[in-house]
DNA sequence: AGGCGTCGGTCCACAAGTCGACACTCCGCG
DNA sequence: CGCGGAGTGTCGACTTGTGGACCGACGCCT
């Protein structure tokens, strides 16, 4: 429960070009949390409380309970270039969605009822994150696009691409079992498409941990739903769009 | 291009629901338009200039440009329950979905830019449209998790339950191939699930139209997804979202 | 009436993905 | 040390979905 130093803010890149006035609006009613993978941002059916912006490598996600196969399946990623909470749902409606860390890391806090009362004197930043939502909502649509279109092996290549430009790394701690739930797919197949990456030396696998070793590999493999989403954030939010 | 009558707002049930001084501050540049199948109301890439407010029976669709398969995928409808234009997407962004018409039928139109200045003025009206926003957000999460998990004959009952709610009828002009693009599969195993429907006797065809004839088994045969969705709308909108 | 383009039905070979079963192995724990 | 649980590899039978090809036939146009 520490409150952030101006610098902390340059860790997450919707903050990081906050005009000072604006920063100064915020930055009191900010706290600096450091959470651990799967800790829970908030929970579907339960109001959004609080808002969370990822710094650094720091990595969440948005998932969606199906019925059916009694699975939470993944419907977006969100690193330093964004926020999870009521950026796009003003005030304390139910969250739809469940969002849980996938890279442990560090992450500022708002309540939302705070950002919502800077939004309310400030003009720029109600428009700032409003071209994040718009974003945000174009990243979905491509995800629901790509699910409906392209291959397992592509989507599989796709989620380690956006990995590693959100957090930097090459390595992340994820067993295949998550990774084929998060895809809304079943393990074994999953296992037969990471152990064709590895023959082909595009990663590496241990007990519980993926390294990816070739990206351009990786990019090949993938489907083109990585660049569009990329462009699309370049031209509204100027390029803050974090480039591997 | 006739300016709307107060009655005219009733057909779409963002509007209906406004606080006088809120439709006064709209109407004067609202414009009445009647529209025809695969009109488009906005270009992927193209700035959002105007946003458009189905009324009645009216429908249209958000879709996404598939680069390798070449086609257009389609994720989300909306009817007389929502909007489409700088609803999420303030000022005059590029679009990143394409939209057009799915069923014929009334629209009302705003330029963006008179909207965000009604929106300035009106902090009711700013939080009315951006609870849609989250409603329009947590639609194209259900799909995107749907498309990764759902068979392809789900979704086929789901897209005609989606086009019933939001029509109110029962009868569709489409041709398989465009509801296989939309569904972004192949146009002959799209071709096979409607005639296992239709020998079920849950849809009728003919050339370029759909009948739906059993509601109910077409309910059993979809996903769980249109409920999810239509609880977050209740829930947000205050039970606004059209039920059958 | 004839002509023609689009739409729909069908078949087939094949690829993608599912699901259950089972064995193995890594690793933490007592 | 041995136990046990979670994570992984693999197999095989099966279902789902693809993509090409081809034909018929519906319906619009002149």
């Amino acid at each position: 429960m520490t409150v952030p130093a101006a610098e902390d803010f340059l860790g997450n890149a919707l903050l990081a070009v906050l005009r000072d006035e604006d920063r100064r609006r915020l930055a009191p009613h900010m706290v600096i949390a450091d959470l651990e993978a799967k800790d829970v941002l908030q929970k579907a059916g339960e109001d959004v409380v609080q808002t969370w912006f990822p710094c650094g490598a720091a990595m969440a996600s948005f998932s969606v309970w199906v019925e059916e196969s009694g699975s939470n399946v993944e419907v977006a990623l969100v690193g330093r270039e964004g926020a999870i909470g009521g950026i796009v749902s003003n005030g304390r409606l139910p969250a739809f969605a469940t969002s849980q860390v996938r890279a442990a890391g560090r992450f500022l806090r708002i309540k939302t009822s705070a950002l919502e009362a800077a939004k309310l004197e400030s003009i720029a930043l109600r428009h700032w994150f409003s071209r994040y939502s718009d974003c945000m909502l174009a990243q979905v649509f491509q995800t629901a696009a790509c699910n409906a279109s392209h291959t397992i092996s592509q989507r599989t290549a796709k989620w380690l691409l956006a990995a590693m430009t959100r957090t930097g790394g090459s390595e992340f701690q994820m067993t295949q079992e998550q990774l084929a739930e998060m895809l809304g797919v079943g393990r074994t197949f999953v296992t037969r498409v990471v152990r064709q990456f590895r023959e082909q030396g595009v990663i590496e696998t241990r007990r519980g941990v993926f390294t990816v070793n070739d990206v351009t590999a990786l990019r090949k493999k993938s489907c083109s739903c990585t660049t569009a989403i990329e462009d699309h954030f370049d031209t509204v939010l100027h390029g803050i769009y974090p480039v591997e």
